[in-house]
DNA sequence: CATTATTTTTAGATTAGTCTAAAAATATAT
DNA sequence: ATATATTTTTAGACTAATCTAAAAATAATG
């Protein structure tokens, strides 16, 4: 059965809602991050549960069936795949994709997505550092942590970002930190866990709004 | 402004029309076109002349504005762009292109299609030898005939084709006629226009529902 | 040129997705 | 635990794009 554009981007909406809650997803947080009225989400809720691509109990907040998991995941393949295809191929800076992958990732074809997956030499991750799902919908899941849970003394590297917004990626940018920087950690304050680090052998501080925004990987 | 999905098909079939037929376009062509009822047509047509993308007075068909030409070409442009990507890249067929290139070149995105335009070396012509658009709308004029009407004793290259249909790209495939293949006139048939050709070092015979859909250009 | 045939337009209905406003269910707080 | 606040659902309406059926305009034909 086909799904239509606007289905996709509440499957994937609820896919990554449900990624950091753990919980059931609810009605009112799906709304927030699609825009839109709650009165519509539930509308478009019943039509999902039809089709069962999600278990939805009135009032008790919704989680995706296997084939609604499925579904999403696929999505997030199709938009990483081609966040990759843009940085590496088109020379877009990693604050430019997002839209553009917004729209390229509800376009129907396996064959499209299987040799894009191997032009770009069967990339792990986009160039946020989030891991690419395979064909069979597996995430690879990565011994990444949050750079302000990071130890006074350790070396990392860069893997990703949790806020991609373009102004927290043009902060990164004129810092010249991207994928694979190294960071180390030379100081960190207790009062208000802001961080003395090594970047690009020179000393710089970051406050703890930056350092819980950027995932990094130990050495 | 922008345009939706669906006004971007009426102007492309719109487009196409007027470039055999040179009269205005009537309803009736474009419902076959777009595979719509000619009430439909009517009032979607209503609209483009709203957003000043074509003329239109009731009963006597309609024609593109240059706003509406350009928007158009402008689909085109990008549609052909991408039919050379998933066929110089992507390793597709030329018979399998068309449905996947529909989707892509509806995805708005300016940076996009002129870095993959500088990334597939500015192309020309797409892989069916079809022209490709400029940025400014302007169509690079080829002396392209029509194979029938190919003289006796003359030798051709193959530089396109007017029926794209998944069958007729197949019997050219079978064949081992291409882009670029040659093509010499050995003899034709008055009494049904069919065609005794030399190909690949191999001489073969083409009825005339053949050689009216091949582009050929005098080598 | 009058009549028939075809094309095009209008009128009214349908579907997907959205909205506002109000009602119902659930959660929170004294 | 009873009142208040919040969340969720329902009901009814709107827009874009489509359809069918019927009316109006144009084209074709004897």
């Amino acid at each position: 059965m086909l799904t239509t554009l606007t289905e996709e981007n509440y499957l994937k909406a609820i896919y990554h809602i449900s990624q950091s809650s753990k919980t059931g997803v609810s009605t009112n947080a799906i709304a927030k991050k699609i825009d839109a009225k709650a009165s519509s989400v539930t509308d478009m809720l019943k039509k999902l549960a039809d089709k069962n691509l999600i278990t939805y109990i009135k009032y008790k907040g919704v989680t995706l069936t296997e084939k609604g998991r499925l579904t999403a995941v696929d999505i997030v393949r199709k938009h990483r795949l081609w966040e990759v295809f843009l940085v590496d191929k088109l020379n877009f800076s990693w604050d430019e994709v997002h839209d553009v992958a917004e729209q390229l990732e509800h376009i129907k074809s396996q064959k499209l997505i299987n040799q894009l997956d191997a032009f770009l030499d069967f990339p792990t991750h986009d160039p946020h550092g989030d891991p690419i799902p395979d064909k069979n919908g597996q995430i690879q899941r990565t011994n990444k942590i949050v750079l302000s849970k990071a130890s006074v003394g350790q070396s990392y590297t860069c893997v990703g970002v949790i806020d991609s917004s373009s102004d927290f990626l043009k902060y990164l940018d004129k810092h010249q930190i991207g994928l694979g920087t190294e960071i180390s950690v030379i100081d960190k304050e207790d009062f208000d866990q802001s961080m003395s680090l090594n970047i690009n052998g020179k000393t710089m501080l970051m406050s703890k709004s930056i350092t819980n925004n950027l995932f990094v990987k130990k050495l």
